[in-house]
DNA sequence: TAGATTGTTAATCGATTAACAATC
DNA sequence: TAGATTGTTAATCGATTAACAATC
């Protein structure tokens, strides 16, 4: 095992990785074999700098001239990211979003797996989605307990999404990924990640907004 | 209409006033007048200094022991984050999260609206999704001029986003929200924002990694 | 060799946090 | 009034950028 630096970590750090991770990915298909930071900086707009940070955080050894090694480097933000150990996740909420999630092919890309979903609508329950069972929310923990899951999705109305935070916590799960537009208490020790659709959208109106009237509006800083 | 301060704005910004609406608007709804910086910061763990100058930058002005009122700050968030007007939008790729996207309450709440999807299957075009009609990829360009569009969300598969991208471009589109996952080149003076559900995850997965492991594992710093 | 790229150490820049006067 | 809260100005902290020696 390699071993690893005890570097600090930054979420603009994390969020990153997995892009240039995307990247390399089609280099690969196509048969690159060396990359430079210079190349994948180029690719985003990114300091090459940044970039050879970014890389040297995963363990990743490049050499002077030529850069690193296209499939090693994948290997090391890969290991990085925690994307070659399989990672479970139960779902709760198959509306629209819940059944997407349920059928999106690019977490098993990085080795999430979702076992079980949970929906209280019982023409549902008892059914697949995308090849996945849909259980009845009260048995949420003792499927949990059982599989011995530690992360849930919740793609519930706003209104259910604290009820089943609860329960999830209560389950034993330790990390929620909570798509709800609703912000959602959880203890202590319990990791909470929120996915903000509206921020986004909101982000791509201010910046347009921001690039059409130059003069009266305020600066953006982008990512 | 009011000075507007011509300060600058991060994206961390812009990703926290959302948050605080949807805490202030729930106040409102229980019938609380008065909100302080303080209480909004304790509700997410913030320092009330940063949640204070979050707050002044949209304009609002609160008095010094009352705090703000509260529906004169959500007036002045609105604003500033420019949910107070209406805003237009397509959307390509009828698939699930298509879907789930047209059925999207949460858009109207900030002002944005879906008109059109487009997508390429016969059998969808000249159906309804969630109310919104479904027209064929090859008008795309016809209708966005016609309704003066000027910004395309891509829910389509990873292969066929760039083409998806550079249809959208031609078309006068400004901004592109893609949740495709790839990576995709627009041209200067369009804005891309790219949707990273797995950088989302994955962090998810890190933070809990290092909250399991505190000895061997890298230090995280959340948001 | 010459030149490009790595990786490290120092400098800059900006966001967050602290300190404090003003005010209701 | 006393005390809490605002808003501003200064200090800190950390991420990004720059500089540069090492190396293939």
């Amino acid at each position: 095992m390699p071993r690893k630096a005890m570097r600090k970590v930054s979420v603009p750090v994390m969020r990153r990785l997995p892009v240039y991770h995307h990247f390399l990915t089609e280099l690969v298909d196509r048969g690159v074999e060396r990359v430079s930071s210079t190349m994948v900086a180029h690719q985003f707009g990114y300091d090459p700098i940044k970039v050879r940070k970014d890389l040297a955080l995963t363990g990743a050894v490049g050499r002077p001239r030529i850069g690193f090694i296209a499939r090693d480097l994948l290997r090391h933000i890969e290991a990085f990211l925690g994307w070659d150990q399989t990672q479970e996740a139960v779902l709760a909420g198959c509306g629209a979003l819940g059944s997407a999630l349920l059928g999106y092919e690019g977490f098993s890309q990085c080795g999430w797996e979702i076992l079980v979903a949970f929906d209280n609508d019982s023409e549902l329950v008892g059914t697949r989605i995308n090849g996945k069972p849909v259980m009845p929310m009260e048995r949420l923990a003792e499927v949990c307990r059982g599989m011995n899951v530690k992360v849930g999705i919740i793609t519930a109305p706003a209104k259910s999404a604290q009820k089943i935070a609860d329960m999830m916590v209560d389950a034993g799960l330790r990390g929620i990924w909570n798509f709800a537009p609703t912000s959602v208490q959880v203890p202590e020790g319990v990791i909470l990640q929120q996915e903000n659709l509206l921020a986004s959208l909101t982000i791509l109106g201010l910046k347009l907004k921001c690039l059409q009237s130059a003069k009266k509006t305020d600066l953006l800083i982008d990512e």
